[in-house]
DNA sequence: TATTATTATCAACTTTTTATCAACTTTTTT
DNA sequence: AAAAAAGTTGATAAAAAGTTGATAATAATA
């Protein structure tokens, strides 16, 4: 289930790509500023729809702290033809952009499209060894040597949680968010039961411990 | 502008690469042997393209040598599906393969999104250097050389406040604002046995004191 | 120099956070 | 439907962090 933020000033059209995505399987994050939009980044949508005239700050600085957050694919929405240019000017590889009003079966189509792609080019190239420990982020396999694990799906979240951002320290809640989803409340108890069992696993073949508890703050990965 | 340097000793190669990316906006270096890759890493390159069976030298030799002088991406350009499991072998955290012949739009677009995931991770690495300490922000570690410090939660927050606000005073109720909080009510002696701790873990290993006591007025980091 | 206010140090103590285990529920596979 | 695997929960143990108060040391001031 693909992850869109929408991000709008208008009520209006924000329940409206709601609604939509809802009804074809998306899960849909809403934010109605820019300010929510930015702080929404970190529960690591697929792509995000975002309006470019929105009240607070100007457009393309809310566009650049966004772009620093996520690599995900941004599709710009604007009611103005003016604006495209200076659109074109900040967007990354994978952008695109909307003209308002548009057809909700278009955006659909595009979006649909943009997550394929995005998805298509993040898949290359996808594993990464950590010392003993081989991780196949496409296979969703991890290794020690030669030894391929048993890991289960969330373990394997929380393992590529961590170890893509590796060096990272996370909290509870923040792992929570990202792997159960922004609405779930946490039992912190449930993270540090798959943190050990993950640990358990790596363990029997390797000495190495990679996930590192940082008392108070949370967990990371260590090559 | 991002800049690529592009490695083949095959002419034909190295001018398409050329072509294509001037076209889109890339500044494009270019070298025909494993020894003028080497020199050109120099320049500082966003991403190396770089063909592994060049002439002079084994191709992983060449690929060390340039690993050991820049960090961005590169991407292996190789013509035998055999040498895969060689380059996998020997790629960092962020490198790439392509075999060919290869489609140019396929490598335009990996190319973006390899530049853009490595300024993204560059961009997050969030350290700052104190003589010789260095603290990561994003890792929650302080370290002092290549010693990485025991430090816990509350007294990691005071490094942070005062390193950030380096230079800067901050007397006793300031800190405990900032980091217990509006309403706590503090007790100054707390806060002084927290230094007293940071001080003790610093000066383990290095002579300078850095956080430094302001007489009547509160603490101050020194660089 | 004596006095006072401020800071430093230490060790005992309390609280918070994490680890571990076993039982239980849910989901997936056979 | 049965079996197996995955996921969740709560109780308890263990570890680490945080707090406190008594006392010593230090700097500023009279």
């Amino acid at each position: 289930m693909y992850k869109i933020l929408a991000a709008d000033d208008e009520k209006d059209v924000v329940s409206l790509l709601k609604d939509y995505f809802e009804m074809n399987d998306y899960l849909v994050i809403t934010a109605c500023s820019g300010a929510e939009a930015i702080e929404k980044t970190a529960l690591g949508p697929d792509i995000i729809l975002l309006d470019v005239n929105m009240p607070d700050g100007d457009g393309l600085s809310v566009c650049r702290k966004i772009r620093g957050n996520v690599s995900c694919p941004i599709l710009f929405l604007t009611a103005r033809i003016e604006d495209c240019d200076k659109i074109a000017g900040f967007a990354a590889g994978g952008d695109d952009y909307i003209i308002k009003p548009f057809s909700i079966d278009e955006l659909g189509a595009r979006v649909s499209a943009h997550i394929r792609r995005d998805h298509r080019i993040k898949a290359q190239a996808n594993v990464r060894y950590f010392g003993n420990v081989t991780i196949d982020y496409t296979g969703k396999t991890v290794s020690v040597g030669e030894e391929i694990l048993d890991i289960a799906k969330k373990d394997f979240q929380i393992i590529e949680l961590l170890s893509v951002n590796c060096g990272q320290v996370f909290d509870k809640e923040r792992i929570y968010e990202r792997i159960w989803g922004y609405d779930s409340q946490g039992d912190s108890s449930v993270i540090a039961e798959h943190i050990r069992r993950i640990r358990a696993r790596l363990a029997k073949f390797d000495e190495e411990y990679h996930i590192e508890t940082v008392w108070g703050m949370g967990y990371k990965w260590k090559r």
